[in-house]
DNA sequence: GATGAATGAGGATTCATTCAT
DNA sequence: CATGAATGAATCCTCATTCAT
């Protein structure tokens, strides 16, 4: 790779990383580019040169975070569903949690708001997500490790909204509501007994 | 009550109503005091007479609706936990969705930023629910509804976050995820497995 | 006098003291009408019976202040030309120092705004000043205090630019500058160089 | 230096000169930021490039001309005390005069005001100017141009009142009261009886 | 690629003042 | 006289984004 080359992705890699302490640090509502920037020790008009817009940062940060949960998911299949599943939960809160509160605050409002919709695939995360969920349960399906009648529709949506709720429960109290604690019982509590009746007998 | 009292009221009414129009019709990002006070058909200060800061007015919105929810817990004394339960988030869900689903993003973008937290109440929000909650269930317990070994702290956070997460999956989709029917199947496939190892024997 | 017209009188004087508290304590740049009607404990729109314009209060709380120092001089008139520019000196520096510096600023801002002179007689205060340093100066004269070709016109320059300049010292610093120990010298350092050599010899 | 650099120093230049304009015309009290820009043809945003706060702008300009008084001082070594003190009153006041009476009520206003304190240098012009005239009179004593009992510091009480004093009856007046004249006759008849009982016999 | 000066739309908030009750 | 709701002008300042160098 050209020395240039490498300049530019170093650049890229200090507005970013500049980004996230920002975010990590406290700013929620007020953080501007020039903040990134002033931080990254770079120009203003640089950031411009990586992103389009201001709010596209956020993504970047959390694109590789959420990378990192489906290339974990690979290693599991020799797992039992159940592992599988919890694993996926423990993952998920990991990564999230990895950047601290602001961060997830942050990337709950962008990905709110339906105007960001049509600029970057992000916000059909749900989707992806859900995709995701589906996958592994359905392969268990097929696997005779779940009945052919396991209502996956409607385990995608619990579990879900189960994963994303948390995430709302964490923004919203910071102090009382700790993810982590949280996902240990997850397994032996929630999910568990949703599954119970669809569990193939062996 | 004076008839400048009662004209007062009515202004700020009239606001209120112009406020909720707005959000409902389109308005996320971007909604001004001026629209607002355009659409009321009143001087821009006026709003200020009512609301000490703009993003008052959403909390105002939303604080009849959930103190309404309070309200018909009361008529269910006499039901079982598991119907208690069901109609609790039922009433939630369907209070949410009577203003759609821009009012929830507005809701959701104030509730999770932490500066709002001092100047208003509902910032507390998730603590209240989850008091809400765990009243239901000790409750059930002290009935003996619930095995005294019920770990209700546990539930409450289960059960909350599915709430929370129902909310912003909406928000998030807006077409895909519908609340409404979401909660048909909440009883029978998320409550009552979750409920059943603490069901008392009768 | 009716009932009436005591409690209107009675109604200024409480808006005014109210004004006269809050600025002595501490609001120097932003006090407002509300802030004085709240603290007053009346109506808004009482100011408005009672003042033009929330200028006039200020202007309306120092009139008797000055007004005083007029009294005061005609008690004076036995005592020697010295003595009594000294009387007024300090006449006026306790006056002006009876509701602290804040009062004083306020004082000067109003009265260094050319906008403000058509509307109240206060900014000819100066002139007016000048105009009873003049009267002084020349009775002594006439008396053969002072000698016939004093040079009045200057004096009264020097002697009322020192007197507003010790206002100004006192507000920019409010500190360092105490007008109050200043005058104890000001006769003996300064009043008495400056008319040595027109005292008339006796 | 760059072109860029020296554009930037252009614009800033030309909303200084925009601004000394326009307070110098007319514009007391109601001086915006808009005429300003508007006025010095560049964007409203540019002012913020510039300066951090509206008030500002009145400290840049006459931050040179106070400058200005300490450079000229510097040639008067081998001149009298007396002409020392006149020529320092003097080049005050030609400096004073150079941007109108309007601009000496704007900057009265700005320096009076505590609130302007903390965030420039200039509010502690009072103290400033009393070090400077200290100093004039310190090094006369030890030249021993002025006695060694010479009263110093209730000469520079007297001096310095003197001249701010001489700014304010002209802020308030602005017809009658011109200091340009005034000076003529400050050496004569206020500067010399004062000084004379220090004045070491030769 | 990097810079940083220039842009200007954008929006919140304050408050003196009026006037119907 | 007292009230206080309604007014709406008045202005500051922010900040994402562009673009010439």
């Amino acid at each position: 790779m050209s020395t240039r080359k490498l300049n530019a992705l170093n650049t890229r890699k200090k507005i970013l990383n500049a980004a996230v302490e920002l975010i990590s640090a406290n700013k929620f509502e007020n953080l501007t580019v020039d903040d990134i920037t002033r931080s990254a020790n770079v120009a203003k008009g640089t950031f411009y040169t990586y992103f389009k817009r201001k709010e596209d940062v956020v993504f970047e940060i959390c694109r590789p975070l959420f990378a990192k949960i489906e290339q974990r998911m690979q290693n599991m299949t020799d797992k039992g569903i159940l592992e599988r599943l919890c694993f996926y939960f423990e993952s998920f809160i990991e990564e999230v949690e990895r950047y601290g509160v602001n961060m997830c605050r942050t990337w709950v409002k962008e990905v709110i708001d339906p105007e960001n919709a049509p600029k970057n695939f992000d916000t059909q995360k749900l989707e992806y997500d859900m995709t995701m969920l589906r996958n592994i349960l359905t392969t268990a399906v097929e696997n005779n490790e779940l009945k052919q009648d396991t209502p996956v529709e409607i385990l995608v949506n619990i579990i879900i909204s189960q994963l994303y709720g948390m995430m709302i429960c964490w923004c919203m109290s910071d102090t009382k509501f700790e993810p982590k604690e949280w996902t240990k019982t997850f397994g032996e509590y929630q999910l568990k007994p949703l599954l119970a009746p669809y569990l193939a007998d062996i």
